[in-house]
DNA sequence: AAATCTAGTTAGATCGATCTAATAATAATC
DNA sequence: GATTATTATTAGATCGATCTAACTAGATTT
């Protein structure tokens, strides 16, 4: 209880040596479990670590240890659940192996996501996990390489093979739900996306094309609308009336999905049975709105535990071949999607 | 370019005094912006700084300066929207500071809560923003008090007056949802909560009791369900056939709201107008989900705003009186609301 | 011209841990 | 019984910054 009398009024190790009557590296031993102290020195040392409420210092160690367990993760929109599930997952891996996470938020800035990686660098991290802003160039891993820094990306991908990165099967989930409308009947879908333009973003896209394509279906019908809590109408229009006439439209992601959902009940257009929509990510809103949004589950809790998990396998073996780790969407299956009524 | 040939491939301010031909002591006042030292010296020390890349070292500098401008946050349940947008909030203030925040979720666990603090200490936080996991003791200040350690509490307070604290005026959005509801034509209306137990839920309940006395109504129809996607079968029907027969329901929060909207749906009540649905937040599903939900905004991200500014306030002067930052909450009226039918 | 002031710079100690290499004490091997 | 291992411990250097207090050299005052 009583402090040490030392300048700051922390309690360090020398104060916890000096009162245990070992020497300091004796008890920088003793903290870091090393087995190569003596039963009895331990648990004299140990009491006395509690009795004065000593608190390690990470930066005086890491100043030497070169190792502050602690570790960056850049998202670039935490305010859309997605990445806060996915930073969720990151964060439950991490705290389990006894890491730190230093947490940041890049608004798709790449600007800012510049001035974060420097502050994570000055602040030691052992590594970093980031979902690239939009524009990322690939001279960003370059550079993460030169600095010696162990480097996930998650999500969105700047280089498929010069760092580890995990993801899910972006085309393999739209290929699910491409099959899915084409079973109900659905001949003519259209492709909504919106927001900033990304690795994740393209391979969606690509996904479309090549299922519509395989489909032996049109893959041209693609819609871009402006992302926000409602859908504006001129995006409306340009779905509704285009040439294509679609019966179904296959969403960038659940934002965009609820959005179409919403803006189409508004218009008196029953959708599950007029229309069908599928979503993208399945978010917790997909079981809450009505009717009950079909999606692609993408499960970001569990990408991040991916993405946790390779930076800890990088840490621990820093020149092992670079990995990428791909989960598998599923399709879940609602009422935003139905069979195609004939046409009246 | 050419890095430095000291043993960790470091840039250190050593490198760069001997590379500007000057003393360490000298570039380091460069790099902290000093006003005493002279201006050819410092484009010549920030020209070599540039030139060598050189990164600050925050753990050798916070070990003495104290200061690692480094803010620890704590909350609850990152999963809920509310609380990533309290963080969108605090970042972002504290990203325009200079500060890095180290996050982590406590999932309301006191045991994983007191982990958390302690690795912030280890790392020499500047400040701790905090929304205490439910039951924490009120130990939990004083010993705050005790380690020196600015802290604020957001969202949830442990004790009103040992701390600062910035939330939401919980009764007084509650007021204004019942005063909503009453003017409508509801006179039996429901409390329907959930999920832990802390002070921001306290206050709900207090404050809705409080209404209905002042409205000269019922204040005891209250119902608990369990916090979830959906809302169980039992607790749906605890309030329907509640013998106080209520018309309305204000519910703890949105996650809770929603839920029960959509289970009412799901049995063929109409919500809006055969039964009346007040959320609580705002998130953004309230303005998504059909009927859109009628909700008290609490602006979480105005929120953090508020917690953040509070903590860089007393990082500058410790020793101020503690404040109180309560935002006002403003009743968001969407469809999930209607006026009371003559019953039949 | 001596004394005082100021602005710019710096050597050396210091923060609190870890690392290296050495030492002392005991046990195992020949 | 001398030599080699093994185990437990430690003194002193070190990581990379900041702080203190001192020291120039030139300008200003007396």
């Amino acid at each position: 209880m009583a402090k040490q009398g030392n300048k700051t009024g922390r309690v360090t190790l020398m104060d916890v040596a000096r009162e245990a009557g070992v020497s300091r590296a004796t008890a920088s031993l003793v903290i870091r479990k090393s087995p190569r102290v003596g039963g009895e020195t331990r648990q004299k040392v140990e009491a006395v670590l509690e009795r004065l409420g000593y608190v390690y210092n990470m930066g005086a160690a890491s100043m030497r240890a070169m190792r502050s367990n602690t570790v960056g993760v850049i998202v670039p929109n935490l305010g859309n659940p997605f990445f806060a599930e996915l930073l969720v997952g990151i964060e439950a891996v991490l705290d389990r192996a006894g890491l730190v996470v230093l947490m940041a938020n890049s608004q798709e800035s790449l600007a800012k996501q510049d001035v974060f990686i420097r502050r994570m660098r000055e602040r030691a991290v052992d590594g970093l996990i980031v979902c690239p802003a939009s524009g990322t160039p690939v001279s960003f891993l370059r550079d993460a390489a030169d600095w010696g820094l162990p480097f996930v990306q998650a999500l969105r991908y700047v280089s498929e093979d010069s760092a580890d990165y995990a993801g899910t099967d972006y085309a393999g989930g739209i290929r699910q739900a491409v099959q899915h409308l084409v079973s109900l009947g659905h001949r003519h879908i259209a492709f909504v996306t919106g927001g900033p333009k990304h690795s994740a973003r393209e391979e969606r896209a690509q996904g479309f094309r090549q299922s519509m394509i395989d489909h032996g279906l049109d893959p041209d019908v693609s819609v871009e609308v402006s992302l926000g809590p409602s859908i504006e109408a001129s995006g409306l229009d340009a779905l509704l009336n285009h040439p294509a006439r679609p019966t179904a439209a296959i969403c960038f992601n659940d934002v965009v999905a609820a959005a179409l959902s919403s803006g189409l009940y508004d218009r008196g257009i029953k959708v599950g049975s007029a229309f069908s929509v599928v979503g993208f990510d399945d978010l917790a809103e997909a079981e809450l709105i009505r009717p009950r949004l079909t999606s692609v589950a993408t499960f970001p809790a569990e990408i991040g535990d991916a993405a946790a998990r390779l930076l800890l396998d990088r840490l621990e073996s820093p020149n092992r071949p670079f990995r990428r780790s791909v989960n598998l969407p599923r399709l879940i299956e609602r009422q935003s999607t139905g069979r195609l009524n004939d046409p009246s």
